[in-house]
DNA sequence: CGCGAATCAAACTGAACAGTTTGGTTTGAC
DNA sequence: GTCAAACCAAACTGTTCAGTTTGATTCGCG
């Protein structure tokens, strides 16, 4: 089997979108391989031809997933913030982006899979940890680390200044978000750039 | 069979501790019957004497030890938050509890299994509703409240005042705790004073 | 002691499911 | 058209596991 070949690439990406699909909706473990099968169009058969086991194609498809998130994610670098309303204008848009993105129903459904099957699948340990901290946050502490070279916020300490920016949005997707499946409660605009406001005066 | 009897109650909490440590040994559908009844020193028929099920088992486990941590919380209620140092230190200790007590390797596997759980387990959906919602966040809220009155802090919204207090402390808890299951780098007091300095500039 | 309730160990049932095998069918390159 | 690679449906294997059944044993109370 030439597996480098355009029509293997297609199915493996087929592959992966049926196996997405079949975990959001069931979960990892209430998602059998046949079904997973059934939701890409494909035989059971020719998923173990593309992939060696469920555990390799789970860490191969989230693995893609959070690739992706890279390029959905805003430019944050571009964005100047060298006075209070740049960095107020780029906070409140970052809070925005995080909750619509994170509180949708298929992400709150990654997240529950991830924190379940990462302690016993090493794989998604490794994306975790390369993804979260090392990207996502590590974007938000560099807008940051500008604003305080420019001198808009106070010499504070950058990983603690963006815990405190982070937490009030996990707080959201953690607290509101997990817990009410199907019928979750996004909080507005007006109440996000509260938030900001808030933060703004820890930091200024 | 009198399940109501001395006995039997005693029996129920063996059972009970059995099946906790099973479960946080190897999540919930990693723990057969099997093992939660040798865990427990009982044999698996005994475990159906007193639980219909092991969706039963989990729900009043889970139940239980939730219903425990009230017991087990700091009594922030007596705490006089006249001024901003009492505040501060209400907050500090807060923030110290909260760590070291949620980051401990079996809270780590509770947040799991209460988030891989929820979605598919009623149950204990209700009970984390019922619970962290409710009885934490609003325990500390009430503290804010108390401070506002006093005039310690400004005239915040006091739930949001809330998240951005909680919302570092599940950064730490989230994303540091359950990403290294087994190697969990817990902050330490200078941090988490910090983290209150931090935030005490937000609301005052 | 003696009796009934509680408990035990162990085998069993039935279903689910990951992964394999088989044998037949489609596809496309030449 | 032909041939091999890719694909498919379906049956099969081996295992795991929740929950049940059985038949013997222990415990506590009178």
């Amino acid at each position: 089997m030439e597996l480098d070949s355009r029509r293997a690439q297609a199915k493996r990406e087929q592959i992966r979108q049926g196996a997405l699909a079949a975990f959001l909706e069931s979960g990892v473990s209430g998602a059998s391989m046949d079904h997973v099968a059934a939701c890409a169009g494909v035989s059971k058969q020719t998923l173990y031809v593309y992939f060696r086991s469920k555990e390799d194609l789970l860490v191969d498809v989230l693995g893609g997933i959070v690739a992706s998130l890279d390029e959905r994610a805003p430019l944050l670098a571009d964005r100047p913030v060298t006075d209070l309303a740049h960095l107020r204008e780029v906070l409140r848009e970052v809070a925005r982006v995080m909750i619509t993105h994170l509180m949708s129903d298929d992400n709150l459904a990654l997240f529950r899979i991830f924190i379940a099957e990462m302690a016993t699948t090493p794989g998604l340990l490794a994306i975790w940890r390369e993804t979260v901290p090392a990207r996502f946050l590590a974007r938000v502490e560099a807008v940051l680390e500008r604003a305080r070279e420019a001198g808009v916020i106070r010499d504070v300490d950058l990983d603690l200044a963006t815990r405190l920016f982070i937490g009030p949005m996990m707080t959201f997707v953690f607290l509101d978000g997990l817990a009410r499946p199907g019928e979750v409660l996004v909080p507005n605009r007006k109440r996000l750039d509260e938030v900001v406001e808030l933060y703004l005066r820890a930091v200024t």
